[in-house]
RNA sequence: CGGGGCAUGGCGCAGUCUGGUAGCGCACCUGUUUUGGGAACAGGGGGUCGCAGGUUCGAAUCCUGCUGCCCCGACCA
């Protein structure tokens, strides 16, 4: 792509309503445009980035064996009264009234939704189990939305709901879905750390928060370094197989946010390994058991004949929010700088001297190459001075610099900049694509 | 929902106290010279001063009401 023909207004100076980091880089990078309080437009580099997280996220959740659908944002309020939580939402929820003065409302969840599509096509618990999902648009009218797509009234999320004949099956979606959340942060370059969190009327310990730790994070929290590096399950993990184990492993040290925090159990770990610090709630996985199939009458007959009303689980990601803790917990002074998973190009090919007939043909040259060997690219072809380039691609943190200028291209050299390190190399066109296929082969998984 | 603050061109701000032709920096457009770390010069375009009333010969400025947005706290992916 050739930033003279893409769209992406860069920001010089900060909007002053911006106060963390994530808010100030998304804007001033041309990620996003605040529409209104807590509503954002995403611009096309944004759009990038939250299109290869919602990419992992259906690789990991299909590869754990939930499948995707895609549910309506707009709700009817009958549905909510079926379970009882049209009453209860509170203003939070955004009601709605069509022509015809029917109730709506604008979902801030689907829990009653998927069960009404569950309890009219399953009858069976040979159908069981069942994991059903979606990434789409919520709303919630949040008191004070802040920090941008941190905590914003509209946001993306996705969305999954389990159906099983029993607790034990339950507990063994419940695990998956445990494990695939250990596996899609790792992939965003995150370091994940479950912690238990209010597992509401249920109780039980089937509820976690996957949380990131970051100085801007909203919440204290609490844990056991340990957690910090702990081997991620492997793409070849056999979802079949019992992950109680995995499970138990990671959900025995101690970790805990604030409301859950026992601080003599916290005391009681080695100095060393007690962190206590801010995070990022970026998932949450609960088990509600009945609590909506039986209200609403999601029931399969099980073995013996009897029906039953089956048990449910629900497992969120924010990816909006997702995008913001990613830059949160990987940026420097000068910009984002994007793991490569995610990164919404890999390379930023840079042309010192745009007019120069060698520059601009070793470009051209490079931009095929790297077109060919799968690799996107965002090519620099105005006519700024060096300096404003560089900071631009600073600050929008592609993983790979590729500068070439008119001494180098003079020679047939490029230098190659890896933006996290900030390690320069000269080297030839050649050169630069073996460095670039190595760099980029393992960033499938 | 309680407390605080802000609203002047795309962004950042001055001007408001003390009413008198709406300004600055960046960005943008044209031209020239430039080109390896946010270029220089010259010329130019763009603003119902958040909205509605009021006071006044005259309102960005004073008065009244409203709206939007931000920050701090209590709640949430």
């Amino acid at each position: 792509m050739r930033l003279t023909r893409y769209f992406l207004p860069i920001l010089r100076e900060t909007p002053k309503e911006a106060e963390i980091v994530s808010h100030r880089l998304m804007l001033r990078a041309g990620m996003i445009r605040q529409q209104a309080a807590g509503i954002y437009s995403w611009l096309p580099l944004g759009k990038r980035v939250l299109d290869k997280v919602n990419r992992i996220i259906r690789e990991e959740q299909d590869r754990s064996g939930a499948i995707e659908l895609l549910m309506p944002t707009i709700q009817s309020a009958d549905l909510w009264r079926e379970s009882g939580r049209y009453d209860d939402y509170g203003k939070e929820m955004l009601r709605i009234e069509d022509r015809h003065e029917r109730e709506m409302l604008f979902g801030p969840t689907n829990e009653e939704m998927i069960t009404e599509i569950f309890r009219a096509s399953v009858r069976s618990y040979r159908d069981l189990p069942l994991n059903l999902y979606h990434i789409q648009w919520k709303f919630r009218d949040e008191v004070r939305p802040r920090f941008g797509v941190m905590r914003s009234r509209e946001f993306l999320m996705k969305d999954a709901y389990s159906f099983d004949l029993d607790i034990e099956a339950a507990r063994a979606a419940y695990n998956r879905m445990f494990v695939a959340y250990l596996r899609t942060f790792h992939r965003f370059g995150l370091k994940p750390v479950p912690m238990r969190a209010e597992s509401g009327p249920i109780g039980g310990d089937m509820s976690h928060e996957f949380i990131i730790l970051a100085e801007t994070g909203e919440s204290e929290v609490y844990c056991d370094r340990a957690l910090l590096d702990m081997p991620i399950p492997s793409a070849d993990i056999d979802f079949r197989s019992d992950l109680a184990p995995i499970v138990e492993e990671w959900t025995t040290p101690y970790a805990a946010t604030d409301e859950k925090h026992d601080p003599a159990a916290f005391e009681a770990l080695d100095e060393s390994r007690r962190i206590a610090a801010r995070g990022i709630e970026v998932g949450h996985i609960f088990y509600f058991g009945t609590k909506y199939s039986e209200p609403m009458g999601a029931v399969v007959a099980g073995p013996d004949g009897v029906e039953v009303p089956v048990h449910m689980g629900s497992y969120g990601i924010g990816p909006t929010r997702v995008v913001a803790a990613i830059i949160e917990a990987s940026h420097d002074d000068d910009g984002i700088i994007w793991p490569k998973s995610v990164a919404p190009f890999d390379v930023a090919l840079l042309n010192l001297k745009a007019g120069d007939q060698t520059c601009d043909a070793m470009c051209a040259d490079i931009e095929q190459r790297l077109d060919s060997a799968g690799l996107s690219c965002l090519h620099d072809d105005t006519d700024a001075r060096a300096g404003a380039k560089f900071a631009t691609m600073d600050l929008i943190g592609l993983p790979v610099q590729v500068i070439v200028g008119p001494r180098g291209a003079a020679a047939g050299e490029v230098e190659m900049k890896v933006r996290a390190t900030g390690e320069r190399e000269t080297m030839s066109v050649d050169g630069l694509m073996a460095m670039l296929q190595a760099q980029f082969g393992d960033a499938a998984s």
